[in-house]
DNA sequence: GCGACAG
DNA sequence: ATCTTGTCGC
């Protein structure tokens, strides 16, 4: 399957933050997928001291939550890390794992922020925007925003708000463990990425499909196949 | 100028 | 993110 770039991936940090500012006005806040029966967990590892990238895809039955489809792709890392700017350096091999996919996913979730983001388009919602996907951003700790410590218990949430306006929700996933900062991405809402999240948690603190993503794409050694059916 | 800063 | 073994706690 061909998946568009969206746009020109060459860009400078100056260029990238102009290209956050237009990109982030196509961001569609709105209730999420009624009917899930595929969903999609999308993560990112390096390797060679950070100059290689690779992302691992993994397709999860819906409620099942049992993994359909795994896909993996390598390339050399196309950007540094600077806060902020993480879709561009992790954006173009996610995009390339998820081209190889045989099926589309009814919903994406993505390790890093949605608009939980200066501009609004962290990696979840940049990747939304660019496939078109409904997609949900789930951060293992904080970009920017303030909030007050959800309460110990599994389902606990608070509001993570910025410049007085609510960018997200820090999620309790499992009795106490350090919440996850769950925002939109494309297509989904507060209410929707939160209880999309909770519903793909099982007895870890990370969701399924970006558990097994995490899994896949940090493998130490050379996993490097592509298991499809 | 100073502090913060997804992965 | 990555470098890295055993160890403390539920």
């Amino acid at each position: 399957m061909h998946l568009d770039p969206g746009h020109d991936w060459s860009v400078t940090p100056q260029e990238a933050i102009a290209l956050q500012r237009t990109l982030a006005e196509r961001v569609l806040l709105q209730p999420g997928p009624k009917h899930v029966r595929r969903v999609a967990g999308v993560d990112t590892g390096f390797a060679d001291h950070g100059r290689t990238a690779r992302a691992a895809v993994v397709m999860l039955s819906f409620p099942e939550l049992a993994p359909l489809e795994t896909r993996i792709a390598l390339e050399p890392t196309p950007f540094p890390y600077i806060p902020g700017l993480l879709s561009f350096r992790e954006l173009p091999v996610v995009l390339h794992a998820l081209e190889k996919l045989s099926m589309l996913p009814d919903l994406v979730l993505c390790d890093g922020q949605g608009i939980a983001h200066p501009r609004r388009l962290g990696i979840a919602a940049h990747l939304g925007v660019v496939t078109g996907l409904p997609t949900i951003g789930v951060g293992k700790s904080r970009l920017i925003g303030d909030y007050r410590e959800p309460g110990m218990e599994k389902g606990c949430v608070a509001p993570l708000m910025y410049a007085n306006q609510r960018i997200g929700t820090v999620v309790r996933t499992r009795r106490a463990v350090r919440p996850l900062f769950i925002s939109p991405g494309h297509r989904t809402d507060h209410g929707s990425a939160v209880a999309w999240t909770l519903a793909c948690t099982g007895r870890y603190r990370l969701p399924e499909p970006i558990r097994m993503a995490d899994r896949v794409a940090s493998a130490r050694r050379g996993s490097e196949k592509n298991a499809v059916p």
